[in-house]
DNA sequence: CATGAATGAGTATTCATTCAT
DNA sequence: TATGAATGAATACTCATTCAT
């Protein structure tokens, strides 16, 4: 048993621990989406995993950490469907509309996770913040600095940089739970450039707007 | 016990009823806020309302009806505030404005509404539509005339009236959400309008905005 | 709703409940007994007291509690027992002799609560005094004051008075103990006189006890 | 492999068991006395034997049995102790307190045993006898013949022998248990001595003695 | 009408034991 | 022989709801 093998032994250990544990999330997050934190039994998990209870202890300390690891789990893929759909293009502005439409399709692919975002908050209230509030905390940096050198480059009006980075949060996660929960209306396509176009070009007449920012 | 006392009688009643049922869901709603929907005890409610527990059963058939009443309820009020806020102002883009503030002053001031209706969608998944998407529905129809007017006036770009009745909606309540959940970060006022600024005038610089526009 | 009433209203509750409670321990220390702390059911016990497995932790709120009470009420009951059997004598000495026989005879005819003072020291090791040694050293001051009396009578020999009610006290705990585990070998009376025998006189012969005492 | 090695082979293997067994039955006393019963996991057990847990059951087959053999294992060591402080006297008088003072003085040092056996009846009430009044019933003849020959021998009263076994085994066995619950209060051999005070010379003064026999 | 005592269905979690490696 | 990952039986406790008074 020198080092090498042991390492080894530890690396397939460690595979085998992440795979599982992914799978356990997979099948948690659907039953959690299905059946509701509350509606979720963890027999059914087991069952539906094929594996018996303890098992999933021995994983995840509880319903709770469960529950909440396979939050955080969405939170990952969605960064990561984030990032694959602005490496495709390469114009900042360009970048910004890609984001939004990869964060709708995300969720509009998983429901899934969008119902564990929403059962979060409501039943983990002691938390100090949501796992989307983290995650978004997180990326909050980058974008702004996108803003801002497209502020300098001319491109974007000249604002203050969190008011672009609110707003736009605030109305894709709006849009998202709006999707999930009474259904979307219309392709994910158009309801992407929906957003894009008011909030790149506003919703004023040309001659309307002058007068607006005229009055501030 | 002629007709007329029997009228009185149930007149008098109707309003007993009416009163009574109007405090419980006010204290069921701070309750409801408080501890959650699975939290909140039947009991502590009733104590906190000083009357038995069989009472409650007397106006409300189950814990379940009471959440959704003050789900009900809080909507209501939210279109009474609503109403208010609007009938400030004459000018059609001035009520827009208005309506916003007044969505996010409302629930800032009722932080015990906002967490009903996070906590109906993850409670309830069966009902078909939460309270909030139903009241919403209800109001879009008088929105999408003022809209469409104002494009007939040349005030506001044309386009699709529901364009802009989904984004703004869903954009209030991802920030009324993001309020509750991760606290207020500038003044209501300040937020209100940065929402403003963006949705009527859009982010673009003027020459960037001719450029998108004309490449679509 | 006088106070009158109220009073007796209240009497009357507080009759129940101390009646029902009263009902519930005897049962429960029985099923304790037979099963064991653990293996007790609580679905059991409200079967056999004919009531919902939710009444019984109206009286009581945990298992442990219900068990603890049982055992005080055990302890409270030999207090009785014994103060009954001491109070049929006149003579302090023979007030001895009874209240050693009523310790014996009381565990002889309720098995159920030695097992309880046996279990409860095993299973709340964490409890500062198991209710047994509470109750004994609650009842030591009046034994001790019986014993100097004695002394200064001349009847009991002169020695430090703690010495005889550790002794008496050890000894008869452990017959006790012997008798419920082992099964008693002979009969309780002839039991109660061995033990009263020994202690009274010791087992030297007057010789032998001349020289033991000359050698000290 | 010829019949030799396999002979020394079997030998120190037998060895070898012996040596495990003990260690873990050491372990498992102080674990079973720390925890109590129920509270004693296996895998603490085996974390602090620094073995897996099934190893353990290569050597016993089930908890039950390792509490037990470590149970029993104490009734030997105290077997062991008593037999040494006996052998340090001559005179059969002095034999006996030095018993008397050993078994407390074993318990003492080794309150883990006394917990084991506290527990023990407590948890396995469906054994016959207990491992204590098992072998507390092995050693019965051989004090019995001691005393026998001291009545004999006129140093003792004449009076049946199970008596004066009986007295001391409750009395030695109802002290251990008070010291172990309660904290002894005062020097092991003060303790020792009362004890033996009591049993040899009796309570009662030469007068009242005289008084109490003739009343017989 | 009002009450609140009684009910009992429903479930996460533990841990001794097994057995494939 | 030794291991420790996997198992699943077993159980106290809560709380919405009922209904006799």
């Amino acid at each position: 048993m020198n080092p090498t093998q042991k390492s080894r032994g530890r690396l397939v250990d460690e595979e085998l621990w992440g795979r599982r544990s992914g799978e356990i999330l997979d099948v948690a997050a659907t039953l959690f989406a299905e059946r509701g934190y509350a509606g979720a039994d963890t027999q059914e998990l087991a069952d539906r995993l094929s594996v018996g209870k303890g098992t999933l202890y021995r994983y995840f300390p509880s319903k709770r950490d469960l529950f909440l690891a396979a939050a955080d789990r969405a939170m990952r893929r969605l960064r990561e469907y984030l990032d694959a759909g602005i490496a495709a293009c390469d114009d900042p502005l360009e970048q910004i509309a890609a984001a939004i439409e990869a964060f709708l399709g995300f969720f509009d692919e998983h429901p899934e996770f969008a119902e564990l975002l929403i059962q979060e908050r409501a039943l983990f209230r002691d938390r100090n913040k949501p796992t989307y509030i983290e995650h978004r905390e997180k990326n909050l940096g980058q974008w702004q600095q996108l803003y801002q050198a497209l502020i300098e480059a001319g491109r974007v009006r000249a604002m203050p940089v969190h008011r672009i980075t609110s707003v736009i949060s605030d109305l894709v996660y709006g849009t998202m739970f709006t999707n999930h929960v009474a259904g979307r209306q219309k392709a994910l396509r158009d309801q992407a450039d929906d957003i894009v176009d008011v909030v790149f070009c506003g919703i004023l007449s040309d001659s309307e707007r002058r007068r607006w920012e005229g009055n501030r």
